[in-house]
DNA sequence: GATGAATGAGTGTTCATTCAT
DNA sequence: TATGAATGAACACTCATTCAT
């Protein structure tokens, strides 16, 4: 039998991770990599933490430069504004996502093995990535109204374009997987979105802990992707 | 063959919503009953809505107030706070919830007949009652740590137990159903959450259309119940 | 022998008014109708004396709103953003030097005692609106760069025109003047900036005093008429 | 017949001279002699240019950077602070105008050809030097409140005695020729201050050109000069 | 001599909340 | 009941200044 420590039993439950906000005391994040080359991505990452924690809008800019363990000052001489340093984290998101499903993308496997492998990367990457992974979504669904920069718009647009992109490499897979009779699911988008949304759930319920090792994400990826597989009707289990 | 207008291709797309704040020039929400009696209700939906688009700590009072075409006042007539307004909506959603699942976890099926009913009712459910569940699942995720009134951990503790026992419904099903060998997966905190992420699901990318029945909905929900059965392993579809 | 009390000796020394902040301690301005209805009146001196003192980039709104015995909220309640304040304030002070000269120049008198009429008129007007007038004065040659709000361009070539306008008026003056022989100046465009600059000067060097009488404005607006004549070259002083 | 190019008409209108900050696209400015020994003086003129331009408080060190295509440190280098930056660049602008109208003074010939003399050179000043003129004026009009740093005012007290004297040169002419009668003028400290602002006026107007030769220039002061002797009630023009 | 990084005090702006009417 | 005015705390952002290199 399998014990899953780091499941959390949440759909609801507010996941405390040990990032957490804890406005006073607080423990700044610690990178192997202290030079000032490194210093542009130690902002995104605290601001990821942030923006996970407490949303876009929730998140103060101090409440970032708390993360560091330094003021506002440090943000503001990488980053021009608040949304500006969102739209990095949101940048580095994406980035990280494709990177993770090329090479499954890339291979001359079947549909349904490739997809296997697309899935699995994309499962493992969002514990990997959580926070950057929450953030992205969150600013998705979320209008940020008072955003009023210059071409922030036009930068939405790319991005959603971007995000499009990403969602085809799996449509793709999925038609092929259909017309190879390897899926038999009914509506294609729907498909499509129900299985990423499978993969991506963990972002809400992962919790990773202290003695949690490599293997217990791959058990849990591996059990999302065979949900995801039988949702699509995979013939071969 | 079946098509299926109203899903919008979106993992990632912006929800355009006929309710969308349009900053300036908006038509507020129409009562039926525009009765004081009702007042309150408006309230609540206008604040549903905008913490739908916005998020809670992007909402202002004031964008909730021109929602109903009035000013600040009329929320305060009738909610003490900002917070207080919050947890009425979430209070509201939760409730909703229940009672839409209430009747299939009464009746005396077998667990993979109830889980269909019960499924049925609260995919159905989150495309009805899209705002509330979308403040809702908002608020879940996020620490609204400027929230310093007394007694809110109290009252988020006690919420937090609500949807405990919301899951639990569920997870009382999947037990049963997989004891008498209708479902075959293998974790259940993971397929319980996998489970209730599919049919909520639309919540992200549903978006009613003017020319939209009841009969495309009750579609797009069956396809998600189907699919989410098939995840569970269901032995017959 | 007259005396003329209210000239201060400076071309430079820093003027020194009742109006003066003094960052602390500071008697706010007083108003005869304290009546809601003239509540923007009241922001709008504020700023404009506040303005004259210390410029606009130099000015707070907390500056301005403690000269109101106020906060700033009160500010932000009547215009949408210090420019839009600037903005107003400079509106105010076209609209009254429009107002000043108005009657003269619509009189059917010869040209030079069309300008008296007017001349007199505006040099009354400088010390009567002393700081609206000093804050239009520095606003017209100063660049407010931060100052990237949409429409701010088109909002100061409207100014700008309206300027024109202002000066078109005792352009026409003078080239009447000019030509009937009533004046005797050489370069058309240097006589008429030469001639607004005498009668403006006293926006520098002015400051009432407790028991100064109208008189006494009078007598000063008229030395300064009569200077301008003189420069133009008039043939009848 | 002449005509008069670079009078731009305004009392008003915007100055747009070869100086202007275009925020990102910047011809920093050249020097003949770019040692270091001149390099205080590349720092000075660029402050001057930026004060004129935004005002004091509204240029930002960087903004003087810039203009000098280099940073921040550059100035810190030379000066302490930028309140001692602005001292220098009135420090500058004082010695300039005492220079300008010395041989003048120090003349011996009559009242009214020592004015035209003296107000010659200063007309000609004003447009030779117009950045530090102009930075030199603004500041005499604007109390620079934020600027606490120990004796402060003893510096502006001084500065203030100097910019006395400068107008006691003339003040001293004038009285000398209401004596002789070659002057007609009514009250002494009215007339002063009105000559003075007649000859500075071109620091508000004023634009080069680059087609302008010196013969413009000196056209441009005669006239000035002209209408200045006239409002005295020069007896002999 | 000069730079880039970092800071902290301040400044414009927002917004939940109160209150007189 | 509902509104408009007003407040104050908090927040995004700026900028003079310091400092290690």
């Amino acid at each position: 039998m399998t014990t899953y420590p780091p499941v959390c039993f949440c759909w609801v439950s507010l996941v405390k991770t040990k990032f957490r906000t804890d406005a006073n005391k607080l423990v700044p994040l610690t990178f192997a990599d202290k030079s000032p080359r490194n210093a542009p991505q130690q902002v995104l990452d605290a601001a990821a933490i942030c923006f996970m924690e407490k949303g876009y809008a929730g998140s103060t800019l101090d409440d970032v430069a708390r993360h560091m363990g330094a003021t506002k000052g440090r943000i503001y001489h990488y980053f021009n504004s608040k949304s500006e340093l969102m739209h990095a984290v949101r940048k580095r998101a994406m980035d990280i996502n494709f990177a993770a499903i090329r090479d499954g993308f890339d291979s001359n496997l079947p549909p349904a093995q490739k997809f296997r492998l697309m899935a699995d990367a994309h499962a493992l990457n969002m514990m990997a990535e959580q926070p950057y992974q929450r953030a992205l979504f969150d600013s998705l669904h979320t209008h940020m109204t008072r955003d009023k920069a210059a071409g922030h718009d036009a930068i939405m647009d790319e991005f959603i374009g971007d995000r499009r992109a990403f969602e085809d490499m799996f449509r793709e897979v999925l038609e092929q997987g259909k017309a190879s009779g390897a899926f038999r699911f009914k509506t294609l988008s729907i498909a499509l979105h129900t299985v990423i949304t499978i993969l991506n759930s963990s972002i809400y319920w992962y919790s990773p802990r202290p003695d949690e090792t490599d293997k217990d994400r791959r058990q849990i990826a591996s059990e999302l992707v065979d949900m995801a597989q039988r949702a699509l009707g995979a013939t071969t289990p």
